[in-house]
DNA sequence: CCTCTGGAATGATCT
DNA sequence: AGAGATCATTCCAGA
């Protein structure tokens, strides 16, 4: 097939069947919907919801961008099968099948009743994906980064982002992309980067599972907010690829339980060669590899491509001969893309030559991610403004404030929130830390009401994108009094709430809760990179389209602080909200009072150090003051420095409840020039260390004492001055090996600003790094939200382990999760005055600075 | 009866 | 290869 030829978009499926072997493919496109689907397809609109007519002017577009062609073409005669052997299929589908842009039924599609969900009319000889499909966009939206084990540097290469970001013109590329994509039924990938742009044959996906009806709310089984999860057959595990179809082969001890994973054990390493098996026998999965970790040190973990031209911003990682992705692509498949770089965007369809060259005859289920997209930096100053029938992709940096307009999100989420299963019932909507429910508020504009827009986005270090793994959730009840409709846009769900005049622009966020997928089903998905594992914070995305004067909409957009979504995580880690003391003379012995979630007095807290090579220089255990503990704190005593040091010496710090369970290092810096004042008991006196002018010289037994070195200009701090850290919830965990997360050089340039002038912007004293925000305390981050004066604070790059040593083969899921952890926690020191949004929105750009102020000079490390 | 919660069992995956 | 640890998912029970 052409890969330019957009006339015809490729089918892509699993096909089933019930005795184990292939479809025959004369019948593959008899679609079934399930029996589930059949029983759901009398239950009436929502015609509460239908009767709330949008204020959001460009749902259409953005429904159609990303899924436009729903897959009506699909009937649904036969009957569910029972399938046992995956298949793979290929179709043509013509694009008239497509619906029209703009038409009725489009916007049916997409603002009926709760968004109209596309989902009802998969059949069971197709793999099915739990919720609705279009969640991610399958095939060109890998989304390589919303889990924290997929980092950049295994999917740089697969970033619906790269398509966001290849047009030097942001705005106005974006717009003609979405012109493109409402012209045409195959539409513009830029249409939709953050869900892949249905457009370009990349609807393989979607396009199995939805059928005519599935434009109809009725048919769909989430659109009753009051319908359990349990009650929903067709999302049920038992009618998933992952366990149906492949129970003859893979007896359980436990008949009717969980389903297990569809990909089999997952391998870490390529030593199995079952683990690529080709056959559907051993490996239900077409990629067998699908793991990470397996893809990581196998022969999928393949060199950057040469001459891709999206840098790794990371420094670190580009010294690693890391795959350009590490999952689901493998090294041949890359090279077929490679020739077609410059084909044009049409060229990342996926071939039917692909499976055809799939060596071990395994179909390549997942789309190839152009080598020539990158992860590059969001344009800095592009106007927010959009016209109205291109809003900008969900994965579209935005700013928070523009003009006179403001999104602000007054009330934070908790930092914790179990998500539900769809085989559970639902857990309720996301919480305050205060007890109450988000707040959201659209300040300098109340003309008229407009639409807010909400959806769970990525919490990691990337930019801010929907979550594979993770969707809102309308949720209903008495308590509910916020009114909202749910929608899918791209294939991310999102809720609309109305932000009324008479309600002072803003809204409490009542009726949103968090679905988990199950991984196996969203890794399963074509074009997907990210893996599930571990990958449990989120954020909660806001996003207002604001009238302008012009005639263009303004687009806002405002994220929460991540949310830890996992029972797991959110009852064992150890997240640390707040340290005080920062820094403490050498002698040690301060006490210091550590606040968080899961601290208590039967945590340790280690101290350490470590050198250029990642390795341990010191690891000391401060001794806990049971007595001043409690739930949710802990004091310790600051232990003594090893060595004698002239100059601050930064070192690390974290909270452990068990091997696994620490909370993110912390830098802590010993001072040498410290004086007990004699007059103060529990106070210390300080030297006053300009932290850019932490020297980090080496320790050395010769230094003379910190008696010696006190120079004329030290200046004296009682205890009280001494600054209170506030961490950002989403930094306060760090792989379970216990190395350190480096803390590297990271930088905020206010400069960057997307939006125009930024209110009160002031700048930043440098001692204001440790003036974090807190996630419940709108109030300070409001003062601190500006990024001021861009701010340096020197890490230690010794910190990192020293991954670019390693042998691939030697790659592990935890080297990754360092490695993310490790730029997170770089983040930490400049995370003080950047919101979270502001963060998501220019991180990247930072990163790109970052490898120059690697240089700065360090303790232990080359000056 | 339903929703929301917390807890935990169980199997998969990783070390 | 096997054991133990960790994680994801499902199930249960109570409010």
């Amino acid at each position: 097939m052409s890969t330019t030829n957009c006339a015809e978009e490729l089918d892509f499926r699993l096909i089933f069947e019930d005795d184990g072997r292939p479809a025959a493919g004369p019948d593959l496109d008899a679609r079934t919907p399930p029996s589930s689907t059949q029983a759901l397809a009398g239950q009436p609109l929502s015609h509460e919801l239908q009767s709330h007519p949008s204020y959001f002017p460009t749902t259409d577009s953005y429904q159609h961008v990303g899924c436009h062609s729903e897959g009506h073409h699909y009937s649904t005669k036969g009957n569910p099968r029972a399938f046992d052997c995956p298949s793979i299929q290929i179709t043509s589908i013509a694009p008239n099948n497509h619906v029209e842009p703009g038409s009725s039924q489009v916007v049916s599609a997409v603002g009926g009743a709760e968004g109209g969900y596309l989902e009802a009319s998969w059949s069971r000889d197709q793999l099915y994906l739990p919720l609705d499909p279009c969640y991610r966009d399958p095939a060109l939206c890998p989304s390589p980064c919303s889990s924290l084990s997929s980092r950049s540097w295994m999917s740089d290469l697969s970033s619906c982002e790269s398509f966001s970001h290849v047009y030097d013109d942001m705005e106005g590329e974006l717009r003609d992309a979405a012109r493109l994509a409402l012209g045409s039924p195959l539409g513009s990938p830029l249409g939709s980067p953050g869900c892949g742009g249905g457009a370009f044959g990349v609807e393989l996906w979607q396009q199995k599972y939805q059928h005519p009806s599935a434009f109809s709310p009725a048919l769909s089984p989430h659109q009753s907010p009051r319908q359990s999860p349990r009650q929903s057959p067709c999302h049920s595990p038992r009618t998933s690829v992952t366990e149906e179809s492949w129970l003859n082969r893979r007896p359980t001890s436990r008949p009717s339980s969980r389903p297990t994973s569809p990909c089999g054990k997952r391998r870490h390493s390529s030593a199995d060669p079952h683990a690529r098996s080709p056959s559907p026998h051993h490996s239900p999965s077409p990629t067998p590899g699908a793991s990470p970790r397996g893809s990581v040190t196998d022969d999928t973990w393949v060199g950057s491509p040469a001459g891709a031209p999206g840098p790794l911003l990371m420094s670190g990682y580009q010294e690693l001969d890391v795959p350009s992705k590490t999952r689901r692509t493998s090294g041949s498949q890359l090279g077929l893309l490679t020739g077609q770089g410059d084909a044009g965007l049409e060229s990342f369809q996926d071939s039917p030559r692909e499976d055809g060259q799939e060596k071990d005859g395994v179909a390549v289920l997942f789309l190839q991610v152009p080598s020539h997209f990158s992860w590059n930096k969001p344009k800095p100053g592009a106007s927010p403004l959009f016209r109205m029938s291109s809003p900008p992709p969900l994965d579209w940096p935005l700013p928070n404030q523009y003009d006179q307009c403001e999104l602000k999100l007054e009330v934070q989420p908790r930092s914790y929130h179990r998500a539900h299963y769809e085989t559970e019932g639902s857990r309720g909507s996301i919480k305050a830390a205060t007890g109450g429910h988000p707040v959201i508020k659209l300040n300098g504009y109340s003309e008229q009401p407009v639409s807010l827009l909400l959806f769970i986005g990525t919490a990691d270090d990337r930019y801010l994108r929907p979550h594979s793994f993770y969707q809102v959730h309308r949720v209903t009840g008495k308590t509910v009094t916020t009114i909202c409709q749910e929608k899918i846009m791209g294939c991310t769900k999102v809720l609309e709430i109305l932000l009324l005049p008479e309600n002072n622009m803003s809204a409490s966020i009542d009726c949103a809760g968090i679905l988990k997928l199950r991984n196996a089903d969203i890794e399963l998905k074509k074009g997907e990179t990210d893996i599930g594992r571990k990958n449990t914070r989120v954020r909660v995305v806001f996003r207002v389209a604001v009238p302008h004067p012009d005639g263009q909409m303004l687009w806002l957009q405002t994220v929460s602080v991540p949310v830890e979504c996992s029972q797991r995580s959110g009852q064992e880690l150890p997240q640390l909200e707040s340290f005080n003391p920062t820094s403490g003379s050498v002698d040690g012995g301060q006490e210091l009072f550590i606040t968080g979630s899961n601290i208590s007095a039967q945590s340790r807290v280690v101290f350490m150090e470590k050198g250029p090579d990642g390795r341990s220089l010191w690891e000391m255990d401060a001794r806990v003051l049971s007595e001043k503990g409690s739930e949710s704190s802990i004091v310790v005593e600051i232990p003594p420095y090893n060595k004698k040091t002239t100059c601050p010496v930064q070192v690390q710090f974290y909270v452990s409840n068990g091997k696994r369970r620490r909370s993110l290092a912390q830098s802590f810096t010993y001072l040498p020039g410290i004086r007990r004042h004699p007059s103060l008991a529990a106070g210390v006196k300080q030297e006053h260390w300009e932290p850019d002018l932490i020297s980090f010289c080496p320790p050395s037994a010769e230094a003379p004492s910190p008696d010696q070195v006190l120079s004329s200009d030290v200046v004296y701090y009682d205890s009280c001055d001494l600054p209170t850290f506030t961490i950002p919830p989403q930094m306060t965990t760090i792989p379970p090996q216990g190395s350190s997360v480096p803390l590297q050089s990271f930088a905020i340039s206010p400069n960057t600003s997307l939006g125009g002038p930024r209110r009160g912007q002031s700048p930043v004293s440098q001692s204001s790094r440790s003036a974090f925000v807190t996630a419940a305390d709108p109030q300070k981050e409001a003062v601190l939200s500006n990024p001021g004066p861009r701010l340096t604070i020197k890490k230690e790059p010794e910190d990192q382990p020293n991954l670019g040593s390693l042998g691939l083969h030697e790659i592990t899921l935890d080297d990754v999760n360092e490695i993310i952890d490790r730029d997170i926690g770089s983040l930490s020191g400049s995370a003080a005055t950047v919101q979270p949004d502001q963060l998501d929105q220019y991180h990247r750009y930072d990163w790109e600075h970052k490898s120059s102020d690697a240089a700065l000079p360090f303790c232990g490390g080359p000056q």
